[in-house]
DNA sequence: TAGATTGTTAATCGATTAACAATC
DNA sequence: TAGATTGTTAATCGATTAACAATC
């Protein structure tokens, strides 16, 4: 799919924020915008604009003039949410955090389709999350073996994410969204969405802040 | 409060999960560990653990046999909930994402006191969040004067937390757990607890994916 | 003592920032 | 043309990793 010098971790994690600045930059009805002045808006430098755009690939910059907006948006597009394909994606755990966050994978604009939701309790299962029934995690294996889902967002209250996440690589999974509060233990070329454990960044707020 | 050399960004995000990871081993029975065992389980190198640990203080590594369990977990305690003092925390929003979160923070183990809740929908007023009364955002001003809040965490839906923050920071607050899907404009040296753009990492997750 | 492991300094690696020629 | 801004290379900065003397 991708073509270019491929991005760096740091970089691929400002693609959300150049995304909702230049949205911003739209909706106002600016249609171009130099490095300088938008790195000036989000609070970085006018070079590191350049080198991230310069990565994602031709940005068609006009130099004396600054970049296009649209065509910049465009591009992010692409990057972020593919061209119209979704990727399909299943929620394990159907807690008040799984339906909070369920909210977003099951808004197609978000590049994601929310294809199954799971949880163990006998009582969730046959309700609805976003227009989806939950199943039984016992059926996880035979639902993923026929569907094939490709993201897996798991939002299960303690235990379970470490041991399930081997299983689901085995049944193809090949990215996670990672609420659960454990570290899991997915074998490299899994990817594994960071930012995901709500206590942590909470507990490290207290420290700086205890800290400062 | 401290007065060690302060350890940088990255050493602070990985404090939690030191901790996770000495709670289990400390579950299991093992009192001693040494960085090189520490660094295997937790999929990094023991120079690094070295590194991190001999930043927040005076840990007693002792050569030959490693780190007392029980004693490195006494000293993220302290680091990361403080010793005994909560503190005190408000929050903005109480949809679903809002309640979901409440509930970390509410607990008062982790360091943090949940004294009150704000929302802007007049059906919301009255109900109760983990035991706390929901309160009209047009009382947040008259609040914070009265009970000086430290932490807001901003569960609100889209706009409002930009400009709120400005106005909660003249307010006292000196940190931020932002899931609000906008940046927020706050100065230096207030705190904004990262990791919190729901949407961001997702879609970050589903660049990687598609562009593997 | 011999083996293991720390604490710390030095080397490496990677990301950010600065500089500047090319050019609109 | 003159001013502005890109694309890209070089310099700087910071974090991670390696090395090793000290010592339990």
């Amino acid at each position: 799919m991708a073509n270019y010098a491929k991005a760096s971790l740091p970089v691929i994690k400002r693609l959300p924020k150049y995304y909702r600045y230049l949205k911003a930059l739209q909706a106002s009805g600016i249609t171009s915008i130099s490095s300088r002045e938008l790195a000036s808006q989000m609070g970085t430098t006018a070079s590191q604009v350049r080198q991230d755009f310069n990565c994602f690939g031709d940005v068609n910059g006009r130099q004396g003039i600054g970049y296009s907006v649209e065509s910049l948006l465009h591009m992010l597009e692409g990057l972020l949410f593919g061209n119209g394909e979704l990727l399909p994606a299943i929620l394990i755990g159907t807690g008040r955090l799984g339906k909070a966050v369920s909210r977003f994978i099951a808004t197609s604009t978000n590049g994601f389709r929310l294809i199954a939701a799971f949880d163990v309790s006998e009582d969730e299962v046959g309700k609805t999350v976003n227009g989806i029934q939950i199943r039984h995690i016992n059926e996880l294996d035979t639902f993923c073996r026929q569907y094939h889902p490709q993201v897996a967002v798991l939002c299960l209250p303690r235990e379970g994410a470490m041991q399930l996440s081997g299983t689901l690589v085995e049944l193809g999974i090949r990215g996670f969204w990672n609420f659960s509060h454990y570290d899991l233990s997915v074998p490299y070329p899994q990817v594994i969405c960071e930012n995901v454990h709500l206590g942590d960044s909470l507990m490290s707020l207290g420290y700086r802040l205890r800290n400062e």
